[in-house]
RNA sequence: GCGACUGUAGCUCAGAUGGUUAGAGUACCGGCCUGUCACGCCGGGGGUCGCGGGUUCGAGCCCCGUCAGUCGCGCCA
């Protein structure tokens, strides 16, 4: 009657239309509830819960009263309908139920060292350590379902739109990334190593000078660098993408819509920008503090130095006397109180400022009032044209920062989100997108003055190579882009510079000739001088997307198996020393003090 | 590399100002209970208070060092 060795349905599919039916199902015991006379057990599998039960007219009650948390089981019974008083209905299963009349454990589970019933906060060491089981507990189990869907809407996607998945090499090469690499020795050339990519960023750019046109693929990266909440150490995924014969407006052209239909299937109903916004990089740091604004904040800088210029403050007219300084106000409606300013205004010391003037506006014999020490030192005139020109009124503020741009900006704008978020300006229920564009190709040194490449060196600069032989390298501008969601960066990208020409002239710039250049880059170099086509890309990572679509702050809460912050996986037990036999395969020596600098990672022994 | 916070039972946490035998919930073990769905009730076992040193008559608590975790800075697109 019973076929399957383990079951007839999950523990997702049965409803009122199985009453009476006799099913076999398999899964955890996720919790067990034992009134003596009965006993319900709410089994689990991947799909859901359905509760089963047994009395002593089962002739397998006692088994049963033996069972404990994560045992894994399969039993037998018949499908009954619950009394309408007793349908639960949190589950799907809610109105039935299986009264067991065979039983089978497939598996016992010791006592556990994390609970899977329930959600509560587990710290990260425990829950890396028994990954398997964090990754039953249905929240992150979902979460990583999420990941899984994402991705394969993505391929879906790209590929109707005419894009080819193509797998690049795991071992090869150092590229011009500016991240640390993972190195691979190489065991037939003994002292030499391979890099892990960083990204598939040359291959990408070959693939298009073999002339495939439109290439995509879901690729890992691997970078060594310290992480952070939405940074992983060791690997990560990108939506690598790259097109020939596109420029900049093809690849905003053709990402958009992808993720805008992404965030729109996947966001639970939150509203996704219908058109991404431009914003160039100086208007970004200008008016924003950053080049990742979240655009949910409405909160826009101004500058205000005209009205400090010449005035009775001080502190801001002898600083606009200096070259390159200027004052800089974030309006804050709805913040026009002492309290509020004055909470802001140490939130600014703690960030490392001496402070951030403010005035707040006030009514007095029903006029509109300038309030705070800067209001009095600068008149009540140019208090009112700095009102005018922020548009603010009664009961709102507005803060104030001077000094050069570059000193303040990171400040400006946190104390930009801060305040946005104090008074509750914020609206959660976005996906605020924009690109930022116009990188400056070159950047200089404070100290030394020396030109260096602010960004991918590979990138087309505006205005090729007229740009680069005339004028202020400072002012020259690349093809380069970012894609910004709720002030996440998803992603850079850029159009290629695919002329060798151009491509000499940048790396000249920074002090490095052709011979450097074809000695660093010959792989890339070589390609360029048989027919490259234009080309441009862009790559934004899987599980910032996936943290956003997920509400996540945190990047190993969309990861299936994350290493912890001192890259470690405390699972399997890695990076561990390899053997001697191993070590002189490779000609390598491990050298200095190795008992101190090759502990063991701490989990896979459970030694603590 | 640097900074902030944290470390007490298998797990989550409480332990003012230093003071007798370090507590609770949960899990675990035993008992009771035929309608629960975070079931309930009774009982029990379980601790090198991260580790080392110091101050003190006395340290979970104070001091120094060290290890570990998270978050941030540096770094990183």
């Amino acid at each position: 009657m019973v076929s399957h060795l383990y079951r007839t349905h999950t523990c997702y599919d049965l409803t009122r239309d199985h009453a009476g039916q006799t099913v076999r199902l398999s899964g955890w015991v996720h919790r067990i509830r034992d009134h003596g006379g009965v006993l319900f057990v709410d089994l689990r599998d991947h799909y859901g819960i359905t509760q089963v039960l047994a009395d002593p007219d089962s002739a397998v009650f006692s088994d049963v009263e033996n069972l404990r948390a994560e045992f894994v089981i399969r039993v037998d019974g018949e499908v009954r309908l619950r009394d309408p008083s007793l349908v639960n209905s949190k589950i799907a299963t809610g109105e039935i139920e299986v009264f067991i009349r065979d039983m089978e454990v497939l598996s016992r589970a010791e006592e556990l060292p994390l609970p899977v019933f329930g959600e509560p906060d587990y710290p990260e060491e425990i829950r890396l350590k028994y990954r398997f089981l964090d990754l039953r507990r249905t929240r992150l189990h979902q979460r990583i379902m999420l990941r899984s869907k994402v991705i394969s809407w993505i391929r879906h996607r790209m590929e109707a739109r005419g894009f080819t998945e193509f797998q690049t090499p795991i071992l090869t090469a150092s590229s011009p990334e500016g991240a640390r690499d993972y190195l691979v020795p190489s065991r037939i050339h003994q002292g030499k190593f391979y890099a892990l990519p960083q990204a598939p960023q040359q291959f990408k750019q070959l693939i298009m000078i073999a002339g495939f046109d439109r290439y995509f693929q879901i690729s890992p990266c691997f970078r060594d660098e310290d992480p952070r909440a939405d940074r992983a150490p060791g690997d990560f995924y990108q939506l690598d993408v790259e097109m020939s014969f596109a420029n900049q407006e093809d690849v905003f052209s053709t990402i958009e819509p992808v993720l805008r239909g992404l965030f729109e299937e996947f966001g639970g109903g939150r509203t996704v920008t219908r058109n991404f916004p431009r914003i160039a990089y100086r208007d970004a740091m200008h008016e924003y503090g950053t080049d990742k604004p979240d655009l949910r904040n409405p909160l826009r800088m101004e500058s205000v130095s005209e009205h400090f210029a010449g005035s009775g403050f001080r502190i801001f007219a002898s600083l606009l006397e200096r070259k390159g300084c200027e004052v800089r106000a974030i309006p804050a409606p709805g913040g026009g109180s002492r309290r509020f300013c004055d909470r802001m205004n140490s939130f600014a010391q703690r960030q490392g400022l001496p402070g951030m003037g403010y005035i707040f506006w006030r009514s007095r014999a029903g006029e509109i009032e300038g309030a705070g020490p800067l209001a009095k030192n600068i008149g009540p005139e140019r208090t009112e044209a700095i009102r005018r020109q922020l548009n603010l009124g009664m009961g709102d503020a507005a803060f104030f920062l001077g000094g050069r741009p570059r000193a303040f900006e990171a400040v400006a704008g946190r104390a930009r989100d801060e305040i946005a978020g104090q008074l509750d300006l914020i609206d959660h229920d976005r996906f605020s997108f924009c690109w930022i564009t116009d990188f400056p190709m070159f950047e200089e040194d404070e100290e030394s003055g020396a030109l260096d490449f602010s960004h991918n060196p590979f990138s087309m600069p505006q205005g090729g190579l007229e740009a680069l032989e005339t004028g202020d390298p400072l002012d020259v501008l690349g093809y380069q882009y970012d894609i910004v969601c709720n002030g996440v960066e998803l992603s850079s990208g850029a159009v290629r510079n695919h002329r060798l020409d151009v491509l000499y002239k940048a790396f000249e710039i920074v002090g490095h000739d052709r011979k450097f250049v074809d000695e660093h880059f010959s792989g890339m170099v070589n390609a360029l001088r048989f027919g490259a086509p234009p080309h441009a890309g862009i790559a934004p990572g899987i599980e910032r997307m996936v943290m956003l679509l997920a509400n996540m702050e945190n990047i190993r809460e969309v990861t299936l198996f994350p290493l912890n912050q001192r890259a470690e996986d405390l699972m399997l037990g890695a990076p561990t020393r390899p053997t001697n036999e191993a070590l002189r395969d490779l000609g390598l020596r491990i050298v200095g003090d190795v008992e101190s600098r090759t502990r063991p990672v701490r989990g896979a022994t459970g030694q603590r």
